[in-house]
Parts: structure tokens; sequence; C-alpha cells
DNA sequence: TATGTGCTTATACTTATGCATGATTGATCG
DNA sequence: CGATCAATCATGCATAAGTATAAGCACATA
């Protein structure tokens, strides 16, 4: 059995000095990392399934930093992203931050800002892969649905009657009941309030 | 009846010449503008009630445009900031959008870049208010329940029978049904799904 | 053809919810 | 003191919701 880490930090920097004094820093401090000096490098190794943020260098050979990030985003992986750099400017940190950067930092900075900056990023990822979690659940449940089921679904969570879904859907009452009970029981709420809230944490 | 206007923007910048630069662009576009010398000649004028942004220069004498920001948080007002400097640098930039500015520009930058950012941040806010509106509706209402009311609230739109809340509160199951029909009266909903939405949506 | 499966519907019953009326109590106020 | 108001609680009734059983139907499959 693989035993994953309490956490990761994936760093990315064609400079091997910087790519091990972070990695010492981190380690003084019982935090483990993996080096890549490169966007494709890091792209094309896999990822470990636990909390983790992302170490940037803005700029570097093939795929810059700014670059990543935006093929990140558009596969949809949230790993938070820490960018650090020694020739940056104002319009690529703005640029970094709009598109959810978690900070930038410019060289030098201080030990104990990138930590502190690490670490709320690493809290924020372990929150939102328990959220991105708890959404798979709900989707998979939502996905054992069959269409009529998800028509009562959609209509128990709008506040309507039984008797009005019914008419609105032509069938008999008593199908929408039985439909009901279905929903209830596969999307596991034993509560038309916690059928709502999972509705909508789903159609959000 | 004074008539407020579509949206309005407020330039704090102690150059009058940027000031009147900003001005005159916004008019050629239909946006009012008002313009300050300083954040606390913003700060001890009145605001208008209608979607609006603030565009301010990092550097000024007496507060900052940073601190101008930081200020505003502390109020929890919500306009958007846009700020521009000449002579800004990366860290200030990245306070700034941290601190939730929605946009940090160079000068000198392009007219166009400028306006894009300020209709997102006018559609931005004109959307923050009506939540914000929706909002105080919903806590005015809240406000007229009583301690009974608001117990029965709670443990009603956690999913809890009538019976169970009667056992918890040590009242009648008869006193939880009329406590919670006030409940469903003064919060204005028709169903117990409107009510879920209203309690999360105000406890969120 | 025979069989099984999934969906709909009906009947019958239990429980839950909503609401009106009225009695009781306790606090407040002129 | 008497009047009043709010809150609790009971009775009684109407409607809504949940569930079990069984029947009928369409459809796929052996």
């Amino acid at each position: 059995m693989s035993n994953l880490p309490q956490s990761i930090v994936y760093i990315v920097d064609d400079d091997v000095s910087v790519r091990e004094a972070l990695s010492d820093l981190l380690e003084s401090v019982g935090i483990k990392s993996v080096l890549y000096t490169s966007a494709d490098d890091f792209l094309s190794s896999p990822r470990l399934d636990c909390p983790s943020c992302l170490i940037l260098d803005v700029r570097m050979p093939g795929q810059s930093g700014l670059e990543l990030q935006n093929t990140l985003n558009a596969m949809k992986i949230s790993i938070p992203i820490l960018f650090i750099t020694a020739h940056g400017d104002i319009p690529m940190s703005v640029r970094a931050l709009k598109n959810g950067a978690v900070d930038f930092l410019t060289k030098p900075f201080s030990d104990q800002v990138l930590l502190d900056s690490l670490h709320s990023a690493l809290e924020w990822h372990k929150a939102e892969r328990e959220r991105y979690q708890e959404r798979c659940v709900l989707q998979e449940r939502y996905e054992s649905l069959n269409v009529g089921e998800r028509e009562v679904f959609r209509l128990v969570v709008r506040g309507l009657l039984n008797k009005q879904i019914a008419g609105l859907l032509g069938v008999s009452e008593i199908t929408v009941k039985v439909r009901r009970g279905h929903v209830m029981r596969k999307m596991a709420c034993n509560s038309l309030a916690c059928l709502v809230r999972a509705h909508d944490y789903l159609f959000a």
C-alpha cells in the first residue's frame, strides 16, 4: 500500500540552485517537495493525490509560468499556484493573480513570507479537495436517477406539491410519490432540507 | 425627486491633469464621474446610491490608495477599486489585488483596457448591490422573528420533524406548528425549499 | 413463447403538516 | 384593579406526504 504524504509542493524552476534552495527550506519545516526543471516536465509527470501547491518561476525556457497556469486552468486543475520571479513586472503579477494565483513573490523574498503563503495555500487546497470530493459523490448519486426522477427532483426542490408536479409532468400523483421516494433514497437524503441543499450544491 | 445616474465612477488622484484626462475619457463613453484630490476628500464626501467604481492612484499625499482600500474594507464598503499608478512595484500590486482590487494598471495604459476593466467592475457592483439588497430584506424578516420562532426555524431547516423539534425544545407539537406557521409567514416563504434557501443565504 | 425487469398506477393505510377555534397563563399598562 | 396582548396548548379537521401491496404494460432476452 502506497501511503500518501500529508501534503506536497511541486517546484518548477529552470535554475537548479533555486530549486534546491526552496527544497531545502521546505524540508527544514517538514514539507515534502518534488522538483521539475520545466513546465512540460511537470505536466508529463503524475501528481500525487494529496493537498498540494505549485511554486512556479514566471520566466522559464519553453512554456512560461503564466502559460502553465493557463494550461492548468483550462484543464480545470485546481492546484494553487505561488509565483516567484526575479525579473517580473506589474502586468505579469496582475495577470497571474487575476488568473487565480495565491501569491506572486519577487526575489529576494523572506522565507517566512513564502512559508506563510504556502501554508494558507495548502490549507485552501485541502478544503477544496474535500469540496470536490463531496461534489463528486453528489454527482454520482444524481447520475443514478432516471429521467423521470430527475424531473421530480427539480420540481420538488422548487417547492411544488406532489399534486402540482403530477399535473406539470402529466403523470399520476402516485407516480410522483414513488419517484420522490426513489430520489430521496438515491440521493441519500432523509429530509427535504437535505435534498434542497444537495440540489443547489449540484446546480449552483 | 433626485434621479440617480445609472452608474458613477469616483476618481481619486492628486494630479489634476490625470483626474481631468480620466474624467474626459469616461465622459466620452457616457460614464459620469466625480473627482477627488485625496483619500480624505473622498471619504468625507457622500457616495451616491448606485452602481459605482473607485479609480484610485496608489501614491498620494496623505492616505495612500492602498490605505484607503484597507479603510474601505474595514468599513465593509464593497465598492470595487481599480488602481492606477506611475511608480508602483510588484508587492504593491499583489497587496492591492489580494485585498480585492479589480485591477492594477500602470501608466501609461490603453484607454480600452481601463474601460473594459471599469465596465466589468460596474457590472459586478450592480450584481453585488442586488445581492446585498436581497440579504437586507431577509435580515429584516429574520429580525422580526421572536426567540422561539428562531429556534423552530433553525431546527426545521435542519430537516427535523415537528415532533422532534417539540421534544428538543420542551414544548408541545402544537406550539411548534404555530411557530412554524409564523416563521413561514414572516419569512415570506411558501415552501420549505424556500425557507431552507433563505436560512442558508442568511447564515452562509 | 416464456421470463424477467422497469415503469406506471390504484388501493389502502399511516404519519406529517397546516389551520381555525378557544381556553389558560403571565406580563404590561392605564 | 381591570383590560389587553402575546404565548402556549388542546381539540378537531383537512390536506399532504410516505409506504406497502398488487396489477398492468412495454420491452428486452433466453
